[in-house]
DNA sequence: CTGCGTGCAAATTATTTGCATGCGC
DNA sequence: GCGCATGCAAATAATTTGCACGCAG
């Protein structure tokens, strides 16, 4: 299920399995979309000997290998999620909440960009501000 | 070609009319889109007594009042820029280069999401990451 | 005159870095 | 055993806040 085997992508770079790289990734996945905070929480729940630092040199480190991308949700919280959990994230600007959608949404828009003005949109790092359901009624209260 | 009177959006609310307010506005219109620091910079070259701290306040003012919006483009470099210059920002992640599309690319987009999600997406406030046709056409190599 | 807005400096938070030790290979 | 990765603590960067004075209304 966990695509990419960690072990192997590592080693594939002459990098070392230890246990707080695991425990990063397994974090990255479980929890969908997180802040390094966040992160440095859920692996503490696990293993109390991880440092902050070392979640933001995993996560700097992972993202280099492209197995965790980073996106700007709300106002300056980078989080990030596992690179092949892709996925437009919906931000609510009125309640917060983060909703997903399938990239296959952008596609058309991506085609027309990418025909357009020669840019490559990565579908994987998108986010749209807005409102959701119940914020854009309150807004007409 | 000041579409919004800035005394005048000013005194609607109580609020006064301000050298510095008057100067972070037009910053903001003249560099299209900036950092509060590269803000703070522009004004500081007319006003010489302008303080970061007031930028910082002017703009959330601003925001408030619904005269300036801020978008995540980069790393976590807040931007901010005028709500009446609406646009899509397209971000290498290659070159770092900013480059704007009109909204009406997003108007398909917006328009499936509000309809199958109820989500309003704000068009103003988009940023897409990607690599331009430079930055591409180098991956290649 | 009355307070809002500003400048200044200090506080707070987020993130990065240096160094010595431990562990994976 | 060798060198990378980690933990710890301090450094740095970014942003916010408190207070007293000056100026807009």
């Amino acid at each position: 299920m966990t695509s990419t085997p960690l072990p192997d992508a590592l080693r594939a770079r002459g990098l070392r399995m230890t246990a707080p790289r695991q425990l990063v990734l397994e974090a990255v996945r479980r929890l969908g979309h997180a802040t390094p905070e966040q992160l440095h929480d859920e692996v503490t729940r696990t293993a109390a000997g991880i440092n902050l630092t070392t979640v933001y040199r995993t996560l700097e480190l992972f993202e280099q290998m492209g197995l965790v991308t980073h996106t700007h949700l709300s106002h300056g919280a980078p989080t990030y999620h596992a690179a092949d959990d892709q996925h437009v994230h919906l931000v609510c600007r009125g309640c917060g909440r983060v909703d997903e959608v399938g990239t296959e949404l952008l596609a058309p828009l991506a085609a027309t960009l990418a025909d357009d003005r020669g840019f490559a949109v990565d579908v994987g790092h998108v986010a749209l501000f807005g409102l959701c359901r119940d914020c854009a009624g309150e807004g007409s209260r």
